[in-house]
DNA sequence: ATGCCTAATGCAATTAGA
């Protein structure tokens, strides 16, 4: 089983890469952040056309995630986190797909930082950790997937001293990730690619894609059951040189379930 | 330190992204 996510920046203004990188490398499933779109204007038809079936939470403007799934219905198990029904963001939804429980989010940017955004992003990321001590210990194999906004180490950076005071890369962003790591989740990008440096976003500023000065962000954790079947992670950074193309790539791991 | 670029909204210029 092929499980990606993809950062589409636009799932409207996207749709026609979307569709052709979805034509082009048919994978399973799919988690896709930043639909920028509410719930009535998800491209649903296109998509189902080309076999998936897909669950959303859209937003107006911002945010927005969902879950496609080839040749079925993802089966929702849950659509945004616990801890705080005040919460007005589309950022996390959670489905079982063949046997596979998969969740998909996207965690908040966080800048400014310090400020009432990056207060907010610290909260969510708290409120993912204590989600996932409980997803964690399912027998069933686990994935949690999306642009989590923080790079782990100086490694994920082109050019790490210039981001030390960002929020995507700031000490208590970078703990949080690893608190998570800590409760047994597998980063499957960096375990299939150790000593690589391997990029999923390039800002649309300065010909950072031509340049290679990327970050590494989007990311896939997995539960030991789906750690143990994982047999490749790769990021599809060809897609980024498309035209009106997203500034992320898409991120995809093979389970040999 | 800021803008660079891009999308959405809504029709100009602002907000947000990372």
């Amino acid at each position: 089983m092929r499980i990606a996510t993809y950062n589409v920046n636009g799932v409207n203004g996207r749709l026609p890469v979307l569709l052709r990188w979805l034509a082009e490398s048919a994978p399973d499933v799919v988690c896709l952040q930043e639909l920028k779109a509410p719930d009535e204007k998800f491209p649903e038809a296109a998509i189902r056309d080309l076999g998936y079936g897909a669950i959303w939470h859209g937003q107006k403007s911002w945010n927005g995630v969902a879950i496609l799934a080839r040749g079925c219905d993802p089966v929702e198990t849950r659509r945004g986190l616990p801890g705080d029904p005040d919460d007005s963001h589309s950022r996390y939804i959670e489905a079982a797909i063949g046997g596979v429980l998969v969740g998909g989010l996207y965690l908040p940017n966080g800048n400014p930082r310090p400020g009432p955004k990056f207060d907010y992003k610290l909260r969510w990321f708290d409120r993912l950790i204590e989600h996932a001590a409980i997803l964690i210990r399912m027998d069933a194999p686990v994935v949690i997937a999306g642009d989590y906004n923080v790079m782990p180490t100086d490694r994920d950076v082109y050019k790490p001293e210039r981001w030390l005071d960002d929020a995507l890369f700031a000490p208590e962003v970078r703990a949080a990730f690893f608190r998570m790591l800590d409760q047994g989740w597998t980063d499957a990008l960096r375990t299939m690619h150790p000593d690589e440096t391997i990029y999923t976003f390039w800002d649309y500023f300065r010909n950072a894609y031509s340049r290679n000065a990327g970050l590494r962000i989007d990311h896939l954790l997995l539960n030991a059951p789906a750690a143990k079947k994982l047999r490749a992670a790769e990021v599809d950074a060809h897609v980024r040189g498309w035209e009106k193309t997203s500034d992320h790539a898409p991120v995809w791991i093979e389970l040999d379930l």
